[in-house]
DNA sequence: CAAAATATGTCAATATAGCTGACATAAAAT
DNA sequence: ATTTTATGTCAGCTATATTGACATATTTTG
């Protein structure tokens, strides 16, 4: 019944990412357009939420865009009042980012429609939440992963670690 | 142990997915970048194999993008052999777009990877392609999940049907 | 201590992929 | 015959990324 290629399984599965994820990141994006914000201003606000006191470098490195790149959407989220910069207490060079109420305000309802369609997809599909982590997790290139594991100090995402 | 906000269930997930997806793409890129395309054409190659004889303005809807921008993707890809049009057999205005050889031969080698990482997670995580392919299928909107009925000539992904 | 390396910021130019608005053409529908 | 539809195309705009060059403050190193 399928008009699947046998030769290439998961060939669903890739069509399906793309639009469970395009809908997915579609939430956010009404809201921050709103305020004039876009994509790369979310992931900011996300990463620093995740890891307060992260430093310009480390962003960058999660990121995986150029100094350049980041610099325009961080000037705005700071000056805007949603990021506040401190210099690292050990290098004065570094810039360490902490969000403001402001901006813990705002990942908050930017998360807040994803959560509730991740829920309700949950609840849909019977999939357990640390199933879909493990999942999602392997999915994973192996340098991303240790990111992770420094986003949750060290702490592995639900039990990917029973790869066999 | 965790440093989740309870409020806030599936942040976990949230990241994953932006992890997850950002990798996944990641792999055909490299593969578009040598022969100067983008991602765009990579999704304008995927629907029209999934839909062989897809009009531009069913190309467009799937998109979810303009007419205008669309345009310049797909002469690319026609001028460059990968994409035939043909009148349609009805409508002569509408223009049946399918995959030349050329075509079939580069959205396979763009579906290896993807294909391949896939099924390692698949492998690594335990989980079962069906139980993947119904938690995306959930996480997917209303309106867009009729357009993957139609791409799949009303067959729904797995069981998805058994929504309770 | 002087020199080099590092963390960050900034200026300028460029690319890609999207957008809106306007208008053209051919074919179909009314 | 007129209007609507499917498609194409021109022009200009925006967001987000890029590279390269250079400035500044601070830390590290010889």
């Amino acid at each position: 019944m399928s008009n699947r290629d046998p030769s290439l399984p998961a060939s669903d599965l890739i069509e399906l990412l793309f639009f469970a994820y395009r809908d997915f990141i579609s939430d956010p994006d009404t809201i921050l357009e709103q305020i004039g914000f876009g994509r790369a201003h979310h992931r900011v606000l996300h990463f620093v939420d995740r890891k307060p006191g992260l430093t310009v470098a480390g962003l960058l490195d999660l990121l995986k865009i150029t100094k350049q790149s980041l610099a325009r959407v961080l000037k705005q989220l700071v000056d805007a009042g949603y990021i506040e910069q401190r210099p690292g207490p050990e290098d004065r060079r570094q810039r360490e980012l902490y969000l403001t109420p402001k901006g813990h305000d705002l990942i908050g309802k930017l998360r807040e429609p994803q959560s509730r369609r991740i829920m309700a997809a949950l609840d849909q599909s019977g999939c357990g939440e640390e199933e879909v982590a493990r999942f999602l997790y392997a999915m994973i290139t192996a340098s991303a992963k240790q990111q992770i594991g420094l986003l949750n100090n060290g702490r592995i995402p639900d039990d990917a670690r029973a790869e066999r």
